[in-house]
RNA sequence: GCGGGUGUAGCUCAGUUGGUUAGAGCGCCAGAUUGUGGCUCUGGAGGCCGUGGGUUCGAUCCCCAUCACUCGCCCCA
């Protein structure tokens, strides 16, 4: 910490880019209230209890990428690193577990412990909905297209393919599983080293492994669809054909896989190729087995998170800033009149720039560099005769209005 | 956590086969224009050449370390 700079992996977002996230989150929250989900806000941190019964001990994220903490008291904190947990533990307990079923849109910071990439920080931002209690491909359905709704309503949908796949009930998955070990336990001398450490720990994640000669073995592998039973078939049958009713387009892919037991059924992510190895831009899945492992009731859920960062690459049409009116005074009565006028028109809705010093020029030209649409030159001469003159700084014509119907004269440019 | 690349002005980047005062464009400030922006012209400010150590008569340049950024791997709840 030798210089003054941001921690590593974390950003300030000035107001442009700002600008660009308020645009994704507001985007969100007004297309998923249209499918009946309210916002919740959850704690940035929880007992590190929450996060890490949801994980299991072993994994790679509890050991290495989670913020924890002691706090002074001794409890143990981290910052969390996803949304859906902190939800599931404010439904159960803040006793939502009788009002059911709960659909929540969140937003906010997510920490990760992680080596920084493009469109991957320490601290970034995501949104996202959950919905709890329907355990029905309906739900999928639902969840799934207001995902690809809020993705065109920001313009990145035409960028991105849905991938789309399903991973069984608990007795197809256990099934496949095993299967799977059979198969790369018996070819584990050409598998990569990484993927003999997923033999033991997560072999599903063999499916998706990017090295080549794992790729081979990969294609040769048993597949999915032959271990799914009647049940996880006529499920995931339900949820493609709603997406085809509906015009969802998407692409099967039986590689798309969840390492934790408690996902199931169908998994779902919107890719790019717009953004190196990071292409995934919105992704989740059904994890009816999560409130369980938590402590509660067996409550059936569904939902996605996306990264507001990622979005931001992405995203068109976000709506520039209004442009403001310049408010540009001459000697020491313009001063105080347009203290008092900036005032007036703010209040009146107006957006109004008010350069602070310099002469005439100066000023104009601060103006133009903020984008002001207009300017008024407040001069002792025209305030005299109750006056000013108000410029089209994009048209350069200027006239002289009178000051006690100003508004009148400036409506033209709001 | 592992591997590759890159750190020179606010920004984008040149440059020095190791040698006196390190450059450009853009941006910024001022003047030409004492009450009128954009265009033009003139001038100016702004650099521990990421940081620390080493080699050398001499290091922005070579070597080592470190930090940061970046690309990929692991992981991706």
């Amino acid at each position: 910490m030798s210089k003054l700079q941001p921690v590593r992996g974390t950003h300030d977002l000035l107001p442009e880019e700002s600008r660009r996230h308020r645009h994704i989150v507001e985007t969100g929250l007004a297309v998923s209230g249209r499918y009946g989900f309210g916002e919740i806000e959850t704690p940035i941190f929880e007992f590190t209890e929450v996060f890490k019964r949801t994980l299991g001990e072993a994994s790679d994220v509890v050991s290495k990428e989670m913020y924890t903490f002691t706090d002074r008291g001794g409890e143990e904190l981290t910052l969390r690193p996803e949304g859906t947990a902190s939800v599931c533990r404010a439904l159960i307990s803040g006793g939502q577990t009788q009002n059911l079923p709960a659909k929540f849109f969140y937003q906010g910071p997510m920490f990760r412990y992680e080596r920084p990439q493009k469109g991957r920080m320490r601290q970034f931002h995501q949104i996202g909905i959950e919905l709890l209690g329907a355990g029905e491909p309906q739900a999928d359905i639902e969840v799934i297209t207001c995902g690809a709704d809020i993705l065109d309503a920001i313009g990145v949908l035409g960028r991105t393919t849905l991938e789309i796949n399903t991973l069984g009930d608990t007795e197809s998955r256990q099934a496949y599983r095993a299967a799977l070990v059979d198969y790369f336990g018996a070819h584990a001398d050409a598998l990569s080293e990484d993927s003999r450490r997923r033999l033991a720990l997560n072999p599903l994640r063999i499916l998706d492994s990017k090295d080549d000669g794992d790729r081979r073995l990969v294609d040769g592998a048993p597949s999915f669809d032959d271990y799914l039973n009647a049940a996880s078939k006529d499920f995931f049958t339900a949820v493609t054909e709603g997406l085809d009713r509906l015009g969802v387009r998407f692409h099967r892919n039986p590689r798309l896989v969840r390492g934790l037991d408690y996902y199931c059924h169908t998994a779902f992510e919107f890719v790019t190729d717009a953004l190196g190895a990071q292409g995934t831009v919105l992704a989740g899945g059904r994890y009816d087995g999560l409130v369980e492992t938590m402590g509660g009731p067996a409550i059936p859920g569904v939902g996605w998170a996306a990264g507001i960062e990622r979005l931001s690459l992405l995203a068109e049409g976000v709506a520039e800033p209004s442009r403001p009116i310049a408010l540009i005074p001459v000697g020491p009565g313009g001063e105080a009149a347009a203290l008092t006028l900036a005032h007036r028109l703010r209040r009146a809705g107006y957006s109004v720039e008010h350069g602070y010093s310099g002469n005439v020029g100066k000023r104009l030209k601060r103006a133009a560099k903020v984008g002001a649409r207009a300017a008024l030159i407040l001069g002792d001469d025209e305030l005299a005769r109750g006056a000013v003159q108000l410029r089209d700084l994009d048209a350069g014509a200027q006239e002289e209005a009178p000051l006690d119907r100003i508004e009148e004269s400036l409506a033209r440019f709001r």
